[in-house]
DNA sequence: CCGCAGGCGTACCGTACGGTACGGTTCCAG
DNA sequence: CTGGAACCGTACCGTACGGTACGCCTGCGG
C-alpha cells in the first residue's frame, strides 16, 4: 500500500489542482459521498491516475483538505503605529475574518469531513483543519494582542487565555450549530448579522481586556 | 421500507435499551464503524430483530442518539431566593455542567455522529443533539438569567444574546478541538482545568452582564 | 399437549465502492 | 519513425455491509 502522504508539500501541478478542485466541489455539494469514481469522472481522469498521485482515498482527501485549507489567507494587520483605534480595527477585522471563514460553505464541509475522519481514529485531517483555521488566526492575533498590551491598551496575564476568550466571544455557538445542520441558522441569516456580531464581540473583548477594564 | 421513526417516543423495553446500550458502546469505542452485524452480535440478538424494532440503520442510530441524549439531565436550580451569591453559584453550576457534558466521551461521540450525519443531508441527528445539548441548557439557563435581571443582579437587553455569550465564554474552542481530535486536549487534561475555567468564565460573564458592569 | 408468536443465529443476496489491470491514445525524446 | 512514459477510459475483482429469508428454540395461552 503506497502511502506517500505529502503533508508538508503543497506543490501540486495545475492538473492535480484541477483534480483537487473537483474533489472539493464534490465534497461540498455531495456531502460525504466522495467516491474515487466520482472524482475521476468529474475531473476527467482515470482512477489509476488518482491512485498514482495520491496513494489512496485518504491521501486524496488529505491533499484536498490540505490544499484548500492552505488557501485561507488572512490579511496582515499593520502593527507599526498601534493607537487605540487601529487596535480596535484590527481586532474587529480578526473577528470578521473568523466569522466569515467558519460560516463559509467550504469551511463547514472541511470541518465536517475532518470530524468524520476523527471519528475513525484518524486525526490527520483534524490537525490540518485546526492548524489552518483557529490556530492560524491565533498565530496572527497573538502578536497583535501582545503589542496592544505593550502599548498599555490591553491588560491580560496570558495571551493564550485572551485569544481563547476572543474565540469564544466571536464564535459562540455558531460553528457547532452550523456543523450540526441547524436549519435556523441559514448562511444568509448569519452573514446578515456578521457586522453586528463583530461589533458586539469586540466591545465585549475590550470590556474584559481593555486597559480601563477591571483587572 | 418500514420507517416507523419513534422520535417523540422514548419508551423502550429493557431489551431494547440493552440493544441501544450496545450500539452506543460500539459507537464510542469503535468510532463510526457501527454495523448492524456488530450491534446484533454485541447485543446477542438477530439482525432481523433490529430491523423489526428500528426499521433500518438510520432508525437504530436515531433511537440510540435520542435515547442517550435524553439521559442528560441537568440539576434544577433553586430559583426561590435569588441573592447575588446564589445566582453566581447557579451560573457556575451551569458552566460546570456544560463543560462536563461536552468534554465527555459520549457527548463527543454523539456530536461526531450527528455531524457526520449532517454531512449527508440528514439533519435529524443534529437536531436531536442540539435539542438535548445546548438548547436544553439554554431553556434552563434563560429563566435564571431573567430572574437575575428582575432582581437587578444582571443587566442585558436580550437574554438570547446573554446566553450565547455565556456559551462562548464557557466552551471557547474546547468543543471543536475535541471534535477534531486535537491530541493536545486529552480528556484528563481538560477535566483538570474545569474548575478554573468555570470560575474564569463566570467572572467574565459577570464582568459583562453584572449589574455593576458598564451598560 | 398443541400451536403460535417472538426472537436467536446464520446463511444468503445485491450493491456500492476501494483498488487493480489493461488496452488505447497522445506526446515527446532520440 | 520508434520506443516509451504518462494518462484516459473502462472493465474487472474482492470485500464489506445493508437488508432479507429461513430454520430452530423457547415460552405461553388454551
Amino acid at each position: 500500500m503506497p502511502v506517500t502522504i505529502k503533508v508538508n508539500e503543497e506543490t501540486f501541478t495545475p492538473r492535480q489542482q484541477a483534480v483537487l478542485t473537483a474533489a472539493l466541489d464534490l465534497l461540498v455539494e455531495n456531502g460525504d459521498g466522495l467516491t474515487m469514481t466520482a472524482v475521476a469522472r468529474r475531473a476527467s481522469c482515470s482512477k489509476e491516475t488518482l491512485y498514482k498521485w495520491f496513494g489512496d482515498r485518504d491521501g486524496l482527501l488529505t491533499a484536498t483538505v490540505q490544499w484548500q485549507a492552505a488557501k485561507v489567507r488572512m490579511p496582515v494587520v499593520d502593527r507599526s503605529h498601534l493607537n487605540a483605534k487601529a487596535l480596535r480595527l484590527s481586532i474587529e477585522q480578526f473577528a470578521r475574518d473568523l466569522l466569515t471563514v467558519i460560516t463559509g460553505e467550504v469551511s463547514i464541509t472541511l470541518n465536517r469531513t475532518a470530524v468524520t475522519h476523527a471519528a475513525q481514529e484518524k486525526d490527520s485531517l483534524g490537525i490540518i483543519v485546526l492548524e489552518n483555521g483557529p490556530l492560524a488566526i491565533r498565530r496572527r492575533l497573538k502578536p497583535i494582542l501582545e503589542a496592544g498590551r505593550d502599548a498599555r491598551l490591553l491588560r491580560f496575564d496570558s495571551s493564550e487565555d485572551a485569544y481563547r476568550t476572543f474565540f469564544g466571544l466571536v464564535v459562540r455557538d455558531v460553528q457547532i450549530r452550523l456543523l450540526l445542520g441547524d436549519k435556523a441558522l441559514t448562511q444568509s441569516n448569519v452573514e446578515a448579522n456578521i457586522e453586528a456580531d463583530v461589533k458586539a464581540a469586540t466591545d465585549q473583548f475590550f470590556a474584559l481586556y481593555g486597559a480601563k477594564a477591571n483587572p
